[in-house]
RNA sequence: GCGCCAAUAGCUCAGCUGGAUAGAGCAACUGCCUUCUAAGCAGUAGGCCAGGGGUUCGAGUCCCUUUUGGCGCGCCA
């Protein structure tokens, strides 16, 4: 596998970097000019506050540091500011307020250079060596190949592509994979449905009856249409193992086809698609079991074999039936150590529904009496999607064949909404998908919101250049021109894109990019409205132009995280 | 019954290791297009952060508890 190295922007980081710097070197020099005791600094944050007049960056160091220095936190930060020398940062001011805050205003020459670094950096603007290359397999819908898939695979779908990406740009390693369950139960259930429907087509409904727990899509029927047509009756009279098993090796293959071409379509793409029965089929799932037994963490009750979950933080469950067969969890266990050990990826996420919550503890208990860190594997677990069409919740339900499937959401929804707003929303939050709002092509829409901004900054570009103003290096003298607020406020998102990347994939949580390229947004519209490129001064115009350029490329980079289109028009 | 997740503006949601006056979009109302796209901007209004205790300089955020809702608790997957 290819290793890619990425330039990567520490401004802002070193921004930071260098402030606390100060901070820590400005108490040390008030303790030892005896305007502070002696004593054990105290931890302290430099944040971003909420209101814009509050400076920049923020500091609680004097707060957090009452009662180490047994003194009012005024008095702390005072001394604090006294000693502080900002010379080397990107700060050049220093004020008290409120119950003591240290607040630090940027050197006009730090938005100069976050533009430079744009235009420098381009696409690779935002990427950030968090990761230190370690390898991470995100595992996303996993969809059962029975069946069609529903709108919780589609939401899957987004946040475990999104997630990948987000990953990526913070310096992980990633494969995205999709584990295919091609084998046990729910393959028989398929098999045993194919197998009525297939026999009513010559047998006539009535004679053959329908597996109580079959699936009763028309999917079924409209496979066994299709085999009949291709095969004949010649399986009516074949065995039961030879004719399911026709009808499954006809079957499968088309929905897992379909599973893909459908994830394409959603612009969702697989480095591997990984077979359950290859598991089987190596021996890997009869292997688990006797690496469990021999860790002593199995014992049998009533002809069935048990795993013990107490020393693992789980409850007990059962691997192996009574008849001898596993249970889904075993080939589960066995395709997480192949990911963590055979395959020894540094990290595996899952993107679960969180209907599988309780799973998760059995997993890893399993793991860890397996002798693997389960801290390795990092569950994701997203809440429930309800479909909402006019006004009222639509009940999807597998079982019935009426559920709302992907497709069907495709059909209706452009894939930029579908997308932007499956990652609008955090994992854990429940979704009430409204597919009347969805379909609306107006402002209620908000990937319209981000869109049209993209498409407003490449009509000036447009505009400038039939003029014949071409974007152009500027000089720092004249990117200090950039001193509006609405100026500064948009370079001050731009120059937070790094390390909100890296806060999405430490919280495994890529809405916050949807967030922060609606916020982005919103700051060029204000820039757009309060300010004109298009001017009579040339240098105040070339260095607009060059904010607008450093704009359009951090949209691009955000939206491209999750794979949303940006128009040059609308 | 036990466990997991939640409860923030009329609606949908943010609020990142506890920080300053709790934010955004939509909906409502008022303004702004002879100048780079009005799918935009500016402004008004809208909140006992479910209730109650606790922890501390400081709580929407942490702990306990009550209520309400979602999900899960099989030799199904």
């Amino acid at each position: 596998m290819e290793r890619k190295i990425y330039t990567m922007s520490k401004l802002a980081a070193k921004a930071t970097r260098d402030l606390r710097a100060a901070v820590e070197q400005a108490i040390s020099k008030a303790q030892a000019a005896g305007d502070l005791p002696e004593a054990q600094a105290p931890a302290f944050t430099l944040e971003v506050p909420a209101d814009r007049a509050h400076g920049d960056w923020a500091c609680n160091a004097a707060m957090a540091g009452a009662r180490a220095f047994k003194c009012a936190p005024r008095k702390i930060a005072e001394a604090i500011q006294k000693h502080i020398d900002l010379s080397a940062t990107y700060f050049e001011a220093c004020e008290i307020a409120g119950p003591g805050f240290l607040n630090f205003t940027h050197a006009p020459r730090f938005y100069s250079e976050v533009l430079q670094d744009v235009h420098t950096l381009g696409p690779a603007y935002g990427r950030s060596g968090m990761g230190e290359g370690k390898r991470v397999l995100v595992e996303f819908v996993s969809a059962n190949p029975t069946g069609p898939m529903h709108i919780g695979n589609a939401r899957g779908g987004v946040l475990g592509d999104a997630l990948s990406a987000v990953l990526e740009t913070a310096g992980y390693q990633v494969e995205r994979e999709f584990y295919v369950n091609d084998a046990g139960n729910q393959v028989n259930k398929f098999a045993c449905s194919l197998e009525a429907r297939y026999l009513q087509i010559y047998k006539g409904e009535d004679a053959v009856p329908f597996p109580e727990d079959g699936y009763k899509g028309e999917d079924i029927k409209a496979h066994a249409r299709a085999f009949a047509e291709k095969f004949g009756g010649q399986y009516v009279e074949a065995s039961e193992t030879e004719r399911r098993q026709a009808l499954v090796n006809y079957a499968l293959p088309i929905n897992i086809q379909g599973l893909h071409d459908d994830l394409l379509r959603y612009r969702v793409e697989y480095d591997n698609w990984f077979r359950e029965s290859a598991l089987h089929e190596n021996g890997a799932v009869g292997r688990v079991v006797e690496l469990l037994k021999e860790k002593g963490a199995t014992y049998e009750k009533e002809g069935a074999v048990w795993f013990g979950g107490g020393p693992y933080g789980s409850e007990d469950f059962v691997l192996v039936r009574s008849n001898g067969v596993p249970t889904y969890v075993v080939p589960d266990i066995a395709y997480h150590y192949d990911k963590l050990v055979t395959r020894n990826f540094d990290i595996a996420i899952d993107v679960l529904g969180a209907d599988h919550h309780g799973y998760v503890p059995r997993l890893k208990g399993a793991l860890k009496a397996l002798g693997v860190d389960a801290e390795r594997l990092h569950v994701v677990l997203m809440q429930m999607v309800r479909l909402v069409r006019d006004g009222e919740i639509v009940k999807a339900s597998k079982r019935s064949g009426k559920a709302i499937t992907l497709v069907t959401l495709l059909d209706e929804v452009p894939v930029d909404a579908a997308r932007f707003l499956f990652n609008s929303y955090e994992p854990n939050t429940r979704i009430d998908f409204d597919l009347d709002l969805a379909v609306q092509e107006d402002s209620q829409n908000p990937v319209y919101y981000v869109q049209y901004a993209h498409a407003r900054v490449c009509s000036i570009l447009k505009n400038l250049a039939a003029d014949g103003i071409a974007p152009r290096d500027c000089t720092l003298e004249e990117l200090g021109l950039l001193s509006a607020p609405e100026e500064v406020e948009l370079i001050r998102q731009i120059s937070a894109y790094t390390a909100e990347v890296e806060g999405a994939a430490r919280a495994m949580d890529p809405a916050r990019i949807t967030r922060y390229v609606t916020a982005l947004s919103t700051l060029f519209h204000k820039f757009y409205n309060a300010c004109r490129v298009k001017g009579p001064d040339p240098a105040l115009t070339a260095a607009r132009l060059y904010l607008c350029t450093a704009f359009k490329q951090v949209l691009e980079n955000g939206l491209a995280l999750f794979n949303v289109t940006a128009p040059d028009s609308m």
